[in-house]
DNA sequence: AGATTTTTATGTTTTATAACAAACTAATTT
DNA sequence: AAATTAGTTTGTTATAAAACATAAAAATCT
């Protein structure tokens, strides 16, 4: 288990940071002025429309980002895994939180306060530059799943996001099970339908021995089957 | 009617640009750096899965930037209009344009060629900083256009997108035209629904009073109401 | 351990929207 | 000006997915 201290030297010292390269000086003063906790299962990290402190950093666990939609249904934009940034967007546009984050499991996330990290930017192009990188590389999944989302039916929509799943956190050690124990109200928000009609969905792919299911647990069986799915729509 | 040259001067020297405030030296380089030309309607500006050459700046006209989808159907993911970088998602990103743009009218664009404008860059923090929060607003817009387009219904979806345009290419000099003439088909791609759909749907709105039709053009008469209806979805 | 709540599962009905079809109109081309 | 093509309109049918309903199972609380 991770603790609130090592977590700072994973955003800070692990050669994939952004912040892995910036000078000495710069990295000492970021430190003090980022600060990491723990969060439980389902615990708020930010709620729409407030102000973004700093830019957030997961450390160890699962964060979901979504926005609350018509009639309660949540659809979730985004899901962070340990070294991602959260609600970045909001900070560099200057604006409020356009959406809520909870975490999906205990998670250590850690806010590097914001005017510490804008001095630091204003003077490192470099870094600027990689964080630039990093958003439109976002926006672009943002423009794929809206495509996804709007146009491809229910059994194209919910094999890409177990796909997606699979991309994000990988599997267990069996090489079979989905990291990812989501409930079917948190795949059904994730692929834009209704809960039953995920609940539903996963037992035909079960039916068709696409996938296996043992309560949360997710065994993909037939991963070009399910990419097939994905693109035929 | 615009010029190719006259163009260049909106770009560096209009005070909204992101270029208003850098070196003069940095001006010039870019400024040689840069080629306009002219599209007619309906031409292609860039296409999906090639290298961005550099950064676009629409100086004149209308361009849409799309995704083909499944069976023909395109996707809007954004129009730009005077003033708007369009294509710098992927260049930024460091990948293949993800979707295709064409002029909706006669239009001039200019390309700053990518290694001046990266070298420029990446000599000021400023510039890269007031690009980065350009992108980050417009992901703001399109992860809110996600929720829209997969959560409202058809009535919800059509009334925004017509506040969107109004909102992205104002009023002809009558207060109530909407100044832009996109096709039926266009509408369509905006809101998520096939052309029938769009046509039936306005139609609808006309009986209601809300909108006026003549041909292409569509008066706004109630925009309290048109915000109402895109708010119930 | 029992009670209560939450989550998962499955069947049925309803509805929003796509798909199809056919005609009419406007815009280009010859 | 006639012919051709592209775009618009309206009606009908088919269908995917939501809404609703009910029950079983699992998790959480007392």
């Amino acid at each position: 288990m991770k603790t609130e201290e090592s977590s700072k030297d994973l955003l800070f010292n692990s050669p994939e940071s952004v912040f892995y390269t910036i000078s000495k000086e710069d990295k000492e003063y970021l430190l003090k002025n980022t600060e990491c906790r723990s969060y439980k299962k389902n615990e708020l990290v930010f709620l729409e429309n407030t102000k973004p402190a700093g830019l957030i950093c997961l450390s160890d666990g699962k964060v979901k980002i979504f926005k609350e939609g018509a009639g309660g249904r949540d659809q979730i934009i985004r899901l962070s895994r340990p070294g991602g940034f959260i609600g970045y967007r909001a900070l560099f546009a200057g604006q409020n939180y356009h959406a809520s984050a909870v975490s999906l499991e205990v998670s250590i996330a850690c806010t590097i306060e914001k005017n510490a990290l804008f001095s630091v930017m204003k003077n490192d192009p470099n870094l600027t530059f990689a964080i630039l990188k990093s958003l439109a590389t976002e926006l672009g999944v943002s423009n794929m799943r809206t495509v996804s989302l709007t146009q491809k039916h229910i059994r194209g929509r919910l094999a890409e996001s177990l796909l997606f799943l699979i991309e994000t956190y990988g599997y267990f050690d069996d090489g079979l099970t989905i990291k990812a124990l989501l409930s079917r109200e948190d795949i059904a928000s994730l692929s834009n339908m209704t809960t039953s009609n995920a609940i539903r969905t996963l037992s035909t792919f079960a039916q068709e021995g696409v996938i296996g299911l043992e309560g949360r647990r997710i065994k993909i069986i037939d991963v070009k089957m399910l990419q097939k799915i994905s693109n035929i729509g």
